[in-house]
RNA sequence: GGAGAGAUGGCAGAGUGGUUGAAUGCGGCGGUCUCGAAAACCGUUGUACGUUUAUAGCGUACCGGGGGUUCGAAUCCCCCUCUCUCCGCCA
């Protein structure tokens, strides 16, 4: 959410960033509402002091013993005519409020602008794709292969776009999750477990919702409604919603496994085969609760620890500037891991590491006091995958498949697989005597 | 699921429907004292919105959340949420 007072005084810039974004949104009637709402509210609050002194006086005169029933009554007029425009007053900030919520983030003067996906620019490259002397497989084949990865069950089990792991994969899956969180520990992160069904306001404090209620799963239950998470940053970042922070807990990294629940409306047709776009996928996720001067820095150092994990894994990949058609809704600014894909000859979102700035931290009430100052400042707060787990375990498949069909585990990988270096077909199954 | 108790400022804990944004204690901050510290003493101590050049003043709101009664509600009524205790169920 923007700041009320800056989209006031900044109609100009906000409107230049809504085109910037290629969101279309009616401004100008957020700053009528806006002005009827301090118009009205004026006329409420100095009508209420009216009140508040002449009830004042009513408990003066009473005591004194004297009569009140003049006053009352004229007393009685004022609260009327306040009764009468309290609702208009809540009407008109109901929708000013429901207006600002859809408004997206300002990018900042680094992200560049562009039209499209296509105007993203790449920062840095790491990683030689292998060349390989024989026929790539794509993922689902060497891991169908390989009797790790079961898609036409998993639809069975669910439908589309849902993915069903077996014997080594399961287990890869597990290490890969252990791996990264070990690792980010070690990076100084503190683990989170967090709930994975949360409530609305906790959507709305990240800004999911109200906006993209489409892309996420609801859960009606009998007399509560919950969603399934999308990612790990709803519930881990709004651990501090409507908390006030002392300056010197700032800044908290954190990490958080969770599983992702995205319904992924719209995407119909986009990414149909294998585990790249699924209806659930587990992810690991880095989140940073900052002080505003701290953010830009610890944008950096959430992407280059995100970054840590594919290059221990020996995976190729490059980093992306998102520009401002691709930035994401509460981003300021945004950077992407991508992923080589050898099958697709191409790279992949693996990972995506936004700093939010205010943005989050002003909708959810995440503010923190500094020593000697007065009032509250909002905190800045970042997210970023530290990895997708099932796009990492894809990328394995792809990268380290062999021409037996077999795939070399990545060396990280090994203490966590019990010293494992190879998957390989399963041999037959233990016999139950 | 059944029965009961509760939710007040950073914490603890008062609060007969009328100068209650809220006693008191602790904590925090500032000061006196001290070579320094502790103790003691004195002072101070929330958030948001509006107005304003102003983190100054002034105004309004906020005692879990939402409605209602009243000239006036932390205090009375209704609904919801959460916490705790006991019983039942359960991984």
């Amino acid at each position: 959410m923007l700041d009320r007072k800056f989209v006031r005084e900044n109609m100009a810039e906000v409107e230049q960033m809504l085109a910037n974004r290629k969101t279309k949104l009616d401004l100008a009637e957020l700053g009528r509402l806006d002005e009827q709402r301090r118009e009205l509210q004026h006329k409420v609050e100095s009508l209420r002091h009216e009140q508040k002194q002449a009830s004042e006086k009513i408990a003066q005169v009473k005591k004194e013993g004297g009569d009140v029933k003049a006053v009352i009554q004229s007393v009685g007029v004022i609260s009327e005519r306040i009764k009468a425009m309290e609702p208009e007053l809540k009407q008109i900030d109901e929708q000013y409020d429901a207006l600002l919520m859809v408004v997206p983030n300002m990018p900042g003067p680094e992200t560049p602008v562009g039209q499209s996906e296509a105007d993203n620019v790449e920062l840095r490259k790491w990683g030689e794709p292998r060349a390989f002397d024989f026929e790539v497989k794509d993922h689902v084949d060497v891991g169908e292969g390989l009797d790790i990865l079961d898609m036409p069950r998993a639809a069975k089990l669910s439908g589309a776009r849902f993915t069903l792991l077996k014997g080594d994969g399961a287990r890869l899956s597990r290490a890969l999750v252990n791996f990264m969180l070990e690792t980010h520990a070690k990076n100084g992160y503190r683990e989170i477990a967090p709930p994975f069904l949360v409530n609305s306001p906790t959507m709305t404090g990240t800004g999911q919702l109200p906006k993209f209620a489409e892309d996420l799963f609801k859960v009606d239950g009998k007399d509560k409604d919950l969603w399934l998470i999308p990612t790990a940053e709803v519930p881990v970042t709004n651990i501090f919603r409507d908390e006030i922070l002392d300056e010197g807990d700032l800044p908290k990294a954190m990490c958080a496994f969770t599983p992702c629940f995205r319904s992924e409306a719209g995407a119909y047709g986009k990414d149909t085969r294998g585990m790249i776009r699924v209806h659930q996928f587990d992810k690991v996720e880095l989140v940073w609760i900052t002080k505003p001067d701290e953010s830009e820095a610890a944008h950096e150092r959430l992407t280059r620890d995100a970054e840590g994990i594919l290059q221990a894994l020996n995976l190729p990949y490059r980093v992306m500037d998102l520009c401002t058609a691709d930035i994401g809704f509460s981003a300021r600014r945004c950077y992407d891991l991508e992923v080589w894909l050898p099958s697709q000859q191409a790279y992949r979102e693996i990972s995506s590491c936004s700093n939010c700035w205010d943005f989050q931290a002003r909708r959810a009430g995440i503010r923190y006091k500094s020593k000697g100052q007065k009032g509250t400042n909002f905190a800045h707060t970042l997210n970023g995958s530290g990895l997708a787990v099932g796009r990492t375990f894809l990328a394995i498949l792809e990268n380290y498949q062999n021409a037996d069909g077999t795939v070399t585990i990545p060396e990280a990988l090994r203490p966590y697989m019990g010293g494992q270096e190879t998957i390989e077909p399963p041999k037959a199954e233990p016999t139950v005597i």
